[in-house]
DNA sequence: TGACAAAGTTGGAACGTTCCAATTATTAAC
DNA sequence: GTTAATAATTGGAACGTTCCAACTTTGTCA
């Protein structure tokens, strides 16, 4: 047994029928018979044979393989994790597979992780573009009409749809809500300041400072790689101010827990002594003490619709490109003492 | 321009040369003449050609194609998503590409992304198999050759490679630490009792309390799901008992998180009145406040050696199977009070 | 009975690549 | 100047599938 692998032509031959005919019983086809179909599956079972999805794509030159990529750009941040998770859901109950690469940042390793999704001949990519990713590096995807859509970085210029969430929305908000809550001095903190993120978010913070009278100040804001440990650090700097702040709007919440743990290790408490709100409402967010008072963007939900979005152009078969920005909301909890200035106890 | 896809024969026509040359040029021969290898290797760049890997596979029956599949049973996990991430590294620096799909442990969904993976023509799998999966399962990949490692959960039976972390151990080094800092009601918390983890981890923390002299107590096992979630949920029901532990050997770290998460809310500060050891180290773990004490498994490191496993088979032709257990050890932080003891301050 | 339609089935060509054996061009050796 | 060896190139077959047009069988109707 076993030499080479098993063939449509072997199922024919066992099931006494054409090589045609068992063609057709694979793509469920309704010319068939019912006893031939359930002879031939019934043969298929018993000599344990595999579709071959690379010769029936080699055929037809049209339809591509049921396969999505999906490229992010850290995948040990939970909010890919979960964007992924939720693009799985409703790419697999469309029939697709999924192939997801981590870049870890590097345009190198994004260039060819998408070769190599290119060489499999992917119906779609959805992408979360590596710092410093360019139009020109799209280029080939969409003159080889390849759909694309670019989740919660968004790339000037490339002509591909693309599914942000309104970051500028989001910490005017969350301003608003800590100026509402009495505070006046409020760091901006976290993130690297060469992304299109990041100035959405603190264009955002910026006009909401402006807007509250409190007006805006450089020296606030205070930038950090977007990670736990980079808060940390990003507190510290925040802290060593002569006038230092009393709420700090962070870049994401990764960083929003480095702050809370900086907070605590200088005996402060977050959510009694000092505002935090973070950004992305993470799983963790609601779970952890204090609870982080949050921006929600729902990551799941933006996989979902990402891959809706993708799927949606797949069939269209002409890939028209769209731009949605994703609607944003502010969480309260804890973390930003609201839930204390309830029961009469003024913070800052 | 750009009706059908650009093939190796237009490259050929195009530079003069036959379709086998052009062949032997994507394949770096020796034997095609530098002059015409740049002459060709331009031509492929100005036409945009995409080498088209279904059709080489199709060709070369013996070699499979150059992609590896990882199936985790629960991507929001961060455990797995640095695991993948382990993987990833060693996978792409041997030419290969990954192919990650979530099974969120569902049985059937696993079944499916496993097919799916067959008929692209993975070269293998590492698999972190969903609860459930049974040895039968497995089956059909060892008898297609296709080499299989198992991560994190064994499956006794399978005749396949596995590569878990030595989870008796673990906990065992676990109880060991808090009685010598003077615990003798110590709980273990969290995890789904029907998984080989849970029992194999159980049973060290079973085997190291009896060998303590505080002797094993059922009623001091207390499970849940191993989330962070789970832990605020399982501590409750600790807390609630007549005489309550005063430490905590949790399942995972995620159910560690959960259990700090609780204590804070009954204003018990962990670390200091109660001690908390979690059990995989995720990177969280030592930026926390207070750092969490663990068993270090390694997520990343896991990663690697269960991709060296899987290359060494398919280089090796033949899949020989092998079973390693990952030693372990105990991080000492500041979780499980025994910096405080230290310094003078008896905990319990 | 013959004509026609409908339901099933079928062989061969095609997809884009690699492998093989065969061919041609070039160089080396006598 | 012929032969042998080497270097470089080549056409055709094959991989496992799908599509197409053609075919057979069965049933229906005038």
């Amino acid at each position: 047994m076993g030499k080479g692998r098993v063939t449509v032509i072997d199922i024919a031959k066992a099931a006494g029928v054409s090589k045609s005919t068992v063609s057709l019983v694979l793509q469920a086809s309704p010319l068939v018979n019912e006893s031939t179909r359930t002879k031939v599956n019934a043969v298929m079972r018993e000599l344990g044979y595999v579709y071959n999805r690379g010769a029936a794509n080699l055929r037809q030159a049209n339809a591509r393989s049921k396969i999505i990529g999906i490229v992010v750009n850290d995948l040990t941040n939970s909010f890919f994790a979960e964007l992924a998770v939720g693009v799985d859901t409703v790419v697999q109950s469309a029939g697709f597979v999924q192939f997801l690469s981590n870049t870890s940042e590097s345009i190198d390793r994004q260039r060819e992780v998408i070769a190599s999704m290119r060489e499999h001949g992917v119906s779609g990519l959805i992408i979360s573009p590596a710092r410093g990713t360019e139009a020109t590096d799209l280029k080939p995807l969409v003159v080889a009409g390849i759909p694309v859509v670019l989740v919660v970085r968004n790339i000037p210029g490339a002509k591909v749809s693309s599914l942000v969430s309104d970051n500028h929305a989001g910490t005017f908000a969350a301003v608003e809500h800590l100026a509402a809550l009495g505070h006046s001095r409020i760091a901006f903190v976290g993130g690297f300041p060469d992304t299109a993120v990041f100035d959405e978010r603190l264009s955002g913070y910026r006009d909401a400072m402006s807007k509250t009278g409190t007006g805006f100040q450089d020296e606030l804001v205070v930038s950090s790689a977007p990670s736990r440990a980079g808060g940390v650090g990003a507190l510290a700097r925040a802290m060593a101010m002569p006038e230092p702040p009393t709420a700090a709007v962070c870049f994401n919440d990764a960083v929003a827990f480095g702050v809370c743990d900086g907070l605590r290790a200088r005996r402060i408490e977050p959510g009694k002594d000092f505002a935090v709100v973070g950004f992305d409402d993470v799983i963790e967010a609601k779970t952890t003490v204090p609870a982080l008072t949050t921006i929600s963007v729902d990551p799941q939900g933006i996989g979902q619709r990402a891959a809706q979005m993708l799927l949606k152009q797949i069939n269209a078969g002409k890939p028209e490109a769209e731009s949605v920005v994703s609607s944003v909301r502010l969480i309260v909890r804890e973390s930003c003492g609201a839930a204390m200035n309830k029961l009469g106890r003024k913070m800052a």
